[in-house]
DNA sequence: AGCGTCACCCGGACGC
DNA sequence: TGCGTCCGGGTGACGC
């Protein structure tokens, strides 16, 4: 599942579109488009790409007028193509490029969006800190925690919290932090709060250095799978300390976490 | 407002 | 072999 590392490195590979124009656009899954599916060839036709970017787990194309975001979801990808290679049938929508090539979104599932406006901002407004950034200190995380009674994996999987982070670098992330997925988001002591932050930007960083973590099904590009300490690795040891890790659902997501390392909050769920 | 649950989807895994 | 069923994943809608 594409989650920041994996978009950052589709957006750095897609920056050789600067300059490319768009004639137009397809769609065979309307539900792909929210901003109108008949209305995206004519409104792009014409507009060329200017930067390729990334924000959250959204790819930001910006051109002449507007901009393309594209939001990849679980299997979505993008792909740039001849045009005269064969569509399939899991290619959603496919945009005509100048120079006789087409970028395609392809998406098995039909969860990934793409979105044409005229600021971004009414995509990605309510998305939290850019957690790589210099903007993200401590500080701003110790904060954002303050009053959060949830528990901590369903927070960091909340976007608006803080953006990119998925169930894979959610996962890795507390595990490098030492806290328990169930642990209440508000009851981190100082030092707690300081490691999380930490393991966050560590997990993140690490995952885009390694350009992503190939999982066959999801994505297929990336060396960092062999860097994940517990995510699907339940009933392995931990490489920590070699306690068997375990897997357990928080709020219905697949949670992987190491009983010794992480231990667990007291009853009720307060830490 | 914050928090939890469900719906959206379908490929793949599994059971019969 | 083929059919039916279940699962998972990110996010937005929804209810409390």
């Amino acid at each position: 599942m594409p989650e920041l590392p994996e978009v950052e490195t589709y957006a750095r590979q897609l920056a050789v579109l600067k300059g490319r124009t768009f004639l137009g656009a397809q769609v065979d899954w309307a539900r792909s488009v929210p901003t109108g599916a008949e209305a995206l060839g004519p409104r792009i036709a014409g507009q060329t790409i200017l930067a390729v970017q990334r924000r959250g787990k959204y790819i930001v194309f910006q051109l002449s007028d507007d901009w393309l975001l594209v939001h990849l979801k679980m299997t979505g990808e993008l792909q740039v193509q001849p045009a005269r290679e064969p569509v399939d049938i899991h290619h959603r929508v496919v945009f005509d490029l100048d120079g006789g090539e087409q970028l395609r979104f392809h998406d098995p599932r039909k969860f990934g969006r793409v979105y044409l406006v005229a600021d971004p901002a009414e995509v990605t407004g309510p998305l939290g800190p850019e957690p790589l950034e210099e903007l993200f200190t401590p500080e701003v995380l110790q904060v954002r925690l303050h009053g959060r009674r949830g528990r901590l994996k369903s927070l960091l999987l909340d976007q608006t919290f803080v953006a990119g982070l998925g169930n894979i670098y959610a996962d890795e992330a507390l595990h490098r932090a030492r806290l328990h997925p169930l642990r209440a988001a508000d009851t981190l002591t100082a030092d707690e709060q300081a490691r999380l932050y930490q393991a966050i930007r560590d997990v993140l960083a690490q995952g885009v250095a390694n350009r992503g973590t190939n999982l066959d099904w999801a994505y297929t590009q990336g060396t960092n799978q062999d860097a994940l300490r517990v995510f699907h690795r339940h009933g392995q040891p931990c490489p920590t300390c070699g306690t068997p890790v375990e897997r357990i659902l928080v709020g219905q997501r697949g949670t992987h976490f190491c009983p010794q390392c992480q231990p667990p909050p007291p009853r009720g769920g307060a830490g």
